[in-house]
RNA sequence: GGCUAGGUGGCAGAGUGGUGAUGCAGCGGCCUGCAAAGCCGUCUAUACCGGUUCGAUUCCGGUCCUAGCCUCCA
């Protein structure tokens, strides 16, 4: 089976080929680094990993860029709200995106290019727009044209009409068209600023993402992604601008969204004050159950987060490293293994996640039946190979189940042995109280028909 | 108001023109000193109304409802 992909641009699954079948290039809009990262941030950074690790099973090179927006107004606002500069600001959020990405198992991409070091190129797009017509400065602004491009709104489906009659902001009275939107604006004293031919000034929203896409991957890109808010105007902006840019040519073949996530039914938001921050949610469970929580739902479905499915994700988790954990006597080769077909076509049917966790159930289950070595070792290889694809199931199966958190491993072992000495003098009532002890402390024990005990950390 | 996506069992969540995945929960059993974990078995669903069809949950039309975007937002 070949990659489906839902192309936002045509509302339709269409299959994936690559301009140049040995380098494909993918671009994801990455955060804007003004606060903590949260669980809507990790979804598309959880998504488009999955499609990464997919695409570089199936091609020889793939160039994932994901940006780190470090211009932003949000930034200046919470720059001045601390007097501090921006790159501290920046520099802040940054780290505390990697570290959060890494501990949902994000793969970095490729290239993570900053807005900052790339004005140069942004004033030279910004003037190579002006020079083509499609541009104009008024006011210390330069603004895009939005009637110079006849294909402006394809992308997200709306015409220029129903734009300007539902418009809803005040429209600034240097504009030559209501619809028109800003590529470089002034800055007051105070504000970041960077020299132009238009005076000091800072990039507006949409062109930074346009000019790093033709510095790192060239005219025309194989895929674009990025949350469904961004559809418009943020993509139909950079679209606008590189098409016009560049002579009409493409910006990208593909172009994938994900939903977003609602927390107990409603949107998330800052005004609701129901913002989820990855840093809390490691709090609450380790960051593989956050991320098989977020690949539960298919990526363009909205997703309601709750306390229950991030508890039932580690339960799901559970069991499948139960099932790796009963295999731990199969020595196997990992790379000598290969995916299942069944969950290769489903993570090929448009990133069919929940169709491909279905597969790895299954193959647990089979877990249970086999008897022979080999077909232990084969399901053993492809429960790892196919749990690597997810970026799950990679760790070893003791480290899950006591986790990483400082806890007293030789006070539990005393207290288990007691209660075993417990048992074997059948004096029960002392055998509970250490159960009940050690259940206070978050440890959870399992009898064994020997006689002897397990315990996990709950 | 405009545009878009969607309404599947108690919950989560896929697929499909012809006996409705998967997981959690529930129920029954095995195992256990009792548990836990595990194993075996098992109940429950395609919003509503029409149409096309031998047959629709799947295709078409309508109704109702939900969500998202149209404004900063992943």
């Amino acid at each position: 089976m070949t990659l489906q992909i839902f192309n936002t641009a045509s509302r339709k699954k269409e299959e994936f080929v690559p301009a140049d079948p040995r380098r494909v290039t993918l671009y994801v809009c990455g955060p804007t680094v003004y606060s903590f990262p949260h669980i809507g941030n990790a979804r598309p950074a959880v998504v488009f990993d999955v499609l990464y690790r997919l695409l570089m099973q199936k091609f020889e090179q793939v160039v994932y860029v994901r940006n780190i927006t470090d211009v932003d107004d949000k930034i200046n606002a919470a720059a001045a709200k601390e007097k501090v500069s921006i790159g501290e600001i920046s520099t802040r959020y940054t780290r505390a995106y990697h570290q959060n990405m890494t501990d949902l198992g994000v793969l970095a991409p490729v290239i993570e290019p900053r807005v900052t070091d790339h004005m140069e190129q942004i004033i030279d797009m910004i003037e190579r727009l002006v020079a083509a017509g499609n541009a104009y400065e008024a006011e210390g602004h330069v603004l895009f044209h939005v009637p110079s491009y006849s294909g402006y709104g394809a992308l997200s489906g709306r015409n220029l009409r129903e734009l300007i009659a539902g418009a809803r902001v005040d429209v600034a009275p240097f504009k030559r068209d209501d619809t028109d939107f800003v590529l470089w604006k002034p800055s007051d004293a105070g504000q970041p600023a960077w020299d132009s031919p238009w005076g000091a000034g800072r990039p507006g929203w949409h062109i930074e993402c346009s000019t790093m896409i033709e510095q790192h991957l060239g005219e025309t890109i194989d895929i674009h992604g990025g949350g469904q808010d961004l559809v418009f105007p943020h993509h139909e902006n950079e679209r606008a601008q590189s098409t016009c840019v560049h002579g009409g040519k493409l910006l990208s073949r593909y172009w994938m969204h994900n939903g977003f996530i609602n927390v107990d039914r409603e949107k998330m938001s800052k005004s609701l004050g129901n913002v989820l921050l990855v840093q809390d949610l490691l709090e609450q469970a380790p960051g593989e159950a956050i991320r098989f929580a977020l690949l539960g739902t298919h990526y363009r479905s909205p997703l309601d987060w709750s306390d229950e499915i991030l508890n039932r994700s580690r339960r799901n988790l559970d069991r499948l490293y139960e099932v790796l954990n009963h295999l731990q006597d199969v020595e196997i080769d990992t790379s000598a293994f290969e995916v299942p077909d069944m969950f290769t076509d489903a993570l090929e049917d448009d990133l069919n996640t929940p169709a491909a966790i279905s597969e790895l159930h299954r193959l647990a289950k089979q877990v249970k039946t086999a008897s022979g070595q080999n077909a232990r070792e084969t399901l053993k290889g492809q429960l790892l190979a196919a749990g690597r694809m997810l970026g799950i199931l990679q760790q070893d199966p003791a480290v899950w189940f006591r986790g990483t958190s400082e806890i007293d491993e030789a006070e539990i072992l005393r207290l288990v042995e007691l209660r075993s000495s417990a048992k074997k003098e059948r004096n029960f009532k002392q055998a509970d109280e250490i159960r009940e002890q050690l259940t206070a402390m978050g440890i959870q024990i399992q009898d064994r028909p020997d006689g002897t005990s397990s315990w996990r950390k709950v």
